[in-house]
RNA sequence: GGAGAGAUGGCUGAGUGGUUUAAGGCGCACGCCUGGAAAGCGUGAUUACCCAAAAGGUAACGGGGGUUCGAAUCCCCCUCUCUCCGCCA
């Protein structure tokens, strides 16, 4: 069997968004799955409006320090947006008339003065068919408006490093040092074979490579992480657990902003297997994209936040254009765990919080004795919902790298303008809340991390102590059984 | 998967084409009354958009579309909930 037919396999029942078959529900002419009008449920938008009206010079500046060019965009979004508003104006007080002329009809013929409602009938007529057209208009506008929108990111916050890549992203800290040895370090590939833990092999024999099959004490290496992360973070940390929905509609990828942009990255369950109105079903890339969601279209009170959820997930990675880059092993995977915090804060306190749990991910490295530094991801290499990020990049010494374990973001109110999550304040005023995500962590990078910095040399593998009681064991050592 | 019944405001619940400007009840807030309460009486209370603001206007009765001068009400599609049957870990 080649790679071709192997793949093709794999995707009979999970295929990447578009190139399933049309499903039956929807005919033959089925709408692409990322029309705008698909993906908008409510009228609430991205970038505020009314921000972007009256300081689009300021809008602009921001956007233009992610060096994306989006700014360019923001020109364009005035003039439909100033377009709509005289149509708009122009329909409700056309609407306006109808309502009145109605009522005197309604009027008349309860007099039974048909002769004169009839005469009004055909002026309504007239009125109602501008109406149409109108409404018909804005409609278009709406959606050129919003297909804008939906492609711009957040804006960068003020204290965030202006930079274009990964490299001018600036150290903050860091904890721990470089663990060394008096042997040359294995790498966690080396590792697993030895000790039995991932059959990489057979992992790619059966959903192709960038898949793993964790096995024996790999297998409950893993699950004793999933346990202590979510122990920590519930008991320590005070987070509310959660376990959502893998397979989530098109609706939370849109409100989290993993859409439009992202669209490439999701596997998509197979065509036809949709939820009407919430469109196209996908597996989860990220458990933030059901949790964050959780509240969506809702008005919270305010004595309800702040909100914490800590959820462990499977997370599921198309990679696409990826290849090549780093692939072998566990480092980029197609499926990996993670246990995911996301946070549903009041404005004021989103920057504090996002502090909070960028230390509350740092405990797990630090209690399971791994070297790590915190680092700010600067404007140019901020994800496309964030408004400031910190990574926290865990020493791997058989890599001899750093590697992403966790990532916290404060996406201030533009997710919640998504999809449309607010709370009530005290003195009765409808505010969108910050939310934030963080990773507490991601764990096949972990699983990396943990083995290669406490392998010994006889190639066994301490376990911290923090561990121990999850796994139940000391020490996992060639002979395990 | 099959059959049926539903979805109305904070809750409950009326409303089968025109003072519905969504009745009535419960709960809520404020006021009157009271020594204080209860009861009673009165007042208020959704959301979004347009408008610099105010005044005013428009829209929303699960979601979308249609009929009509006019739709919570009639028609079509979808989603969700409940009941029964079937299947199933």
């Amino acid at each position: 069997m080649d790679i071709f037919e192997k793949r093709s396999l794999i995707r009979a029942a999970i295929t990447r968004r578009g190139h399933g078959p049309p499903s039956l529900n929807h005919g033959t002419n089925a709408p692409s799955p990322l029309a705008p009008d698909q993906l908008l449920f409510h009228n609430a938008l991205m970038l505020d409006m009314r921000l972007v009206r009256e300081n689009a010079a300021g809008v602009q500046e921001r956007l233009a320090t992610r060096g994306a060019g989006d700014e360019g965009k923001i020109d364009e979004l005035l003039k439909w947006d100033e377009k709509r508003r005289t149509l708009l104006a122009q329909a409700e007080t056309l609407k306006s008339q109808r309502n009145r002329v109605s009522k005197e009809i309604g009027a008349l013929m309860a007099q039974k003065k048909a002769p004169e409602a009839e005469a009004k009938k055909a002026e309504t007529r007239q009125i109602g068919d501008q109406i149409t057209q109108l409404d018909k208009d804005v409609a278009e506008i709406e959606k050129s408006r919003d297909a804008i929108l939906l492609t711009i990111p957040n804006l960068p916050h003020e204290s965030v490093a202006i930079g274009r890549s990964a490299e001018d992203n600036p150290v903050m800290r860091h904890w721990g040092e470089k663990a060394q040895f008096d042997f040359e370090p294995k790498n966690h590939i080396d590792i697993c074979e030895r000790l039995k833990l991932i059959d990489f092999a057979r992992g790619a024999k059966l959903s192709g490579s960038g898949f793993l099959l964790y096995t024996n004490w790999g297998a409950r290496l893993e699950r004793a992480l999933i346990q202590y992360l979510l122990d920590l973070h519930t008991t320590s940390h005070g987070f509310t657990e959660v376990s959502p929905p893998y397979i989530i509609g098109r609706h939370c990828m849109v409100g989290v902003g993993q859409f439009p942009k992202f669209v490439d990255q999701a596997y998509a369950v197979q065509e036809g297997m949709d939820a009407g109105t919430m469109g196209q079903l996908y597996l989860l890339p990220t458990a933030e994209a059901p949790v964050a969601n959780i509240h969506r279209e809702e008005i919270l009170r305010e004595d309800q936040l702040p909100i914490y959820y800590c959820a462990y997930s499977p997370c599921f990675r198309a990679e696409a254009g990826a290849a090549g880059v780093g692939t072998r092993g566990m480092i980029r995977v197609h499926q990996f765990d993670k246990v995911e915090l996301i946070k549903i804060v009041m404005p004021e306190d989103g920057y504090v919080e996002l502090e909070k749990m960028v230390a509350n991910a740092e405990t797990v490295l630090q209690q399971l004795g791994l070297h790590y530094h915190v680092i700010m991801l600067c404007t140019g290499d901020m994800g496309f919902a964030s408004a400031k990020t910190y990574d926290i990049e865990v020493w791997a010494p058989g890599q001899k790298q750093y590697l992403e374990v966790s990532s916290c973001s404060n996406c201030e109110d533009f997710q919640a303008r998504r999809m449309n999550l607010r709370y009530k304040t005290a003195t009765g005023e409808n505010r969108f809340p910050h939310i934030l995500n963080g990773s507490g962590t991601a764990l096949a990078r972990l699983f990396v991390a943990l083995i290669e910095t406490h392998q010994q040399p006889d190639g066994s593998i301490k376990i911290p102590a923090a561990l121990q009681t999850y796994l139940r064991a000391e020490v996992i050592k060639v002979d395990s059984e």
